[in-house]
DNA sequence: CTGAAAGCGCTAACAT
DNA sequence: ATGTTAGCGCTTTCAG
């Protein structure tokens, strides 16, 4: 009679290789002290019938599972997905799991992640989504050490990873007003966010500081439909913009496309459109999009070291800020002439 | 001395509520024989304990972990992302956990994916990847059912949910006639993939059957600068063609940024393009691409349906073809005139 | 229906 | 360095 499901255990290797079962597992472990021969002849055996020590039981006993939660909200903005696939590479490469899950934006509380917390995960990282207060204090009771990405956050006992919005927007604001323009306006993302919140007062900051007026303003949601309308509520203005910076670039290509199409406009001479993320298809040559760059890859590779020194001291909460780019293209005035 | 992570076990409970431990155990599984009285008082202990079964605990016995794998080559194509998230709803709502992994396309053979099966998972979804023949081997071995999405397979113990391409494909080669053009090019994805074997079978059969030359062929291998490239070369010829019909969207939408902003042509007059996949961005004024529509959400709810068939009988392989809809919209001449 | 007892497959003391 | 012995937290016979 098989045993469960006819899988290989480290007994059956055991008694392959002529070993107490401990020695196997030691084998199978980096740092245990196991003689060099021993060690080969066990992996041989194990070679030889297939076997793999059972991560379920190897993290039920330590406690920990080699797993990161990743909760994501929407995955239309292209930068969360660019996110993820680095995130992803770069877990595996550290050999360590990754278990999504959707983590609806602040709404009522998931069931699902209460659930998936205790799998004893390593770290649970929020990409762009904030945890409810009551899914905090879960996390908190259940060990697991919570990483904000792309979202500052007041809590003192979690780590986050965000680019520098506030210099970002500044920039974005530094070059609209060197373009020359005077009518300018911001179209917001989601109002309650951290990133919104940074890049909406880094840019209204800079325009004040040099004596502009505070810009118009529309909320776009962070939404594509949400961005069209809103684009074509500020283009009917009596006083039309001639400059909008929106806090993401999918509200800015949504709100191109509105401008191009909807309303015939010469983007990039008679108005000018900037985002922000620089996500890939903002080089396309159809949009051409000025937008100032998160740096993707090294806002990842700093998550992942979050991960791992959390791994060994899970009070080890950093902030981490990741300095971007402005990249300018051509859908904004030029600023030389 | 607390224990492992001051983690609530069923222990916990059971004395709480001044029962045995299996009782606890029966309270929090389904079919369980319990009384109903003696469960209520279960669930109301545990609750103010805090406690929650152990996942890993519980998939160590079971035999069964409730995770599907889901491995995802290059997210760069939306109808993945759009597909990866419905996916993940999806399972979610039915109470399954989500391992995602990187499966670089059917190169060498992925190191972590053999880890991840011994997890016992219930399923592998391998999204738009083909895995190698000895990846399919272990899993037979791991005994854990393979679901192709967007790929069929030879393999008869493996499960496939795709779309239509053969009739797609004939829809849009059909409209294409319609709109009476006669130097129809065909931008191929990759050529190993059966999407594209079966979208270029069936767009250059149609052709055949009605008198048309063979299709131009170009290869984009669905990645944004290969199509550019291909489409410069496509619009370089001699005998420029005057309809392009791309193997997927994301060749489609680059291959119009090539065709209007560095040939200056009008789309949908002087040269119509159509693509497949109808993304979400195929809607955008900025493309208003003509495209087979393949219905995301119904092959999502299949491969849930698949997955929960074979939880219950890992043997119980289907292939299911959802059927998909042409949207015509701007970027092919009209046919009426 | 219910409790006691035997594991799932592994790791981590504990003694050699 | 190695084998033996306890468990990790749970499910599942097995008696009753």
């Amino acid at each position: 009679m098989e045993s469960h499901r006819e899988a290989v255990t480290s007994l059956d290797v055991a008694r392959e290789a002529g070993v107490s079962q401990s020695a196997v597992s030691r084998a199978f472990t980096p740092g245990a002290s196991i003689a060099a021969d021993k060690r080969e002849r066990i992996i041989a055996a194990a070679e030889k019938l297939g076997y793999r020590p059972n991560p379920l039981a190897r993290s039920l006993m330590r406690g920990r599972s080699n797993i990161v939660g990743v909760g994501v909200g929407d995955l239309a903005n292209p930068f969360f997905v660019q996110t993820l696939q680095l995130l992803s590479d770069a877990l595996d490469g550290a050999g360590l799991r990754l278990m999504l899950f959707p983590a609806r934006g602040g709404s009522r509380p998931e069931p699902t992640i209460h659930e998936i917390l205790h799998y004893r995960l390593d770290a649970l990282v929020m990409l762009s989504v904030s945890p409810s207060s009551a899914l905090t204090e879960q996390c908190r009771r259940a060990q697991v050490p919570v990483i904000h990405y792309n979202r500052t956050t007041t809590a003192h006992d979690a780590s986050s990873v965000v680019g520098d919005n506030g210099t970002g927007a500044r920039a974005i604001a530094a070059h609209l007003l060197a373009g020359g323009h005077h009518r300018i306006a911001f179209m917001a993302g989601t109002p309650e966010t951290s990133t919104n919140a940074a890049r909406e007062a880094g840019f209204a900051g800079y325009l004040a500081e040099h004596g502009a007026p505070a810009p118009i303003r529309e909320c776009g949601h962070y939404a594509v439909d949400a961005s069209m309308a809103a684009m074509r509520r500020l283009l009917l203005r009596t006083e039309r913009p001639d400059a909008v910076f929106c806090a993401n670039d999918t509200m800015a290509l949504a709100a191109i496309s509105v401008a191009r199409h909807e309303f015939g406009l010469d983007v990039g001479r008679e108005i000018s459109i900037a985002g922000y993320d620089d996500v890939p298809m903002a080089a396309w040559p159809a949009f051409s999009l000025t937008s100032f760059s998160q740096p993707a890859s090294r806002m990842v590779a700093e998550t992942l070291r979050l991960i791992l020194a959390l791994r060994s001291d899970p009070d080890d909460h950093q902030t981490v800020i990741a300095e971007g780019t402005l990249v300018v293209r051509g859908s904004t005035r030029p600023v030389g002439r």
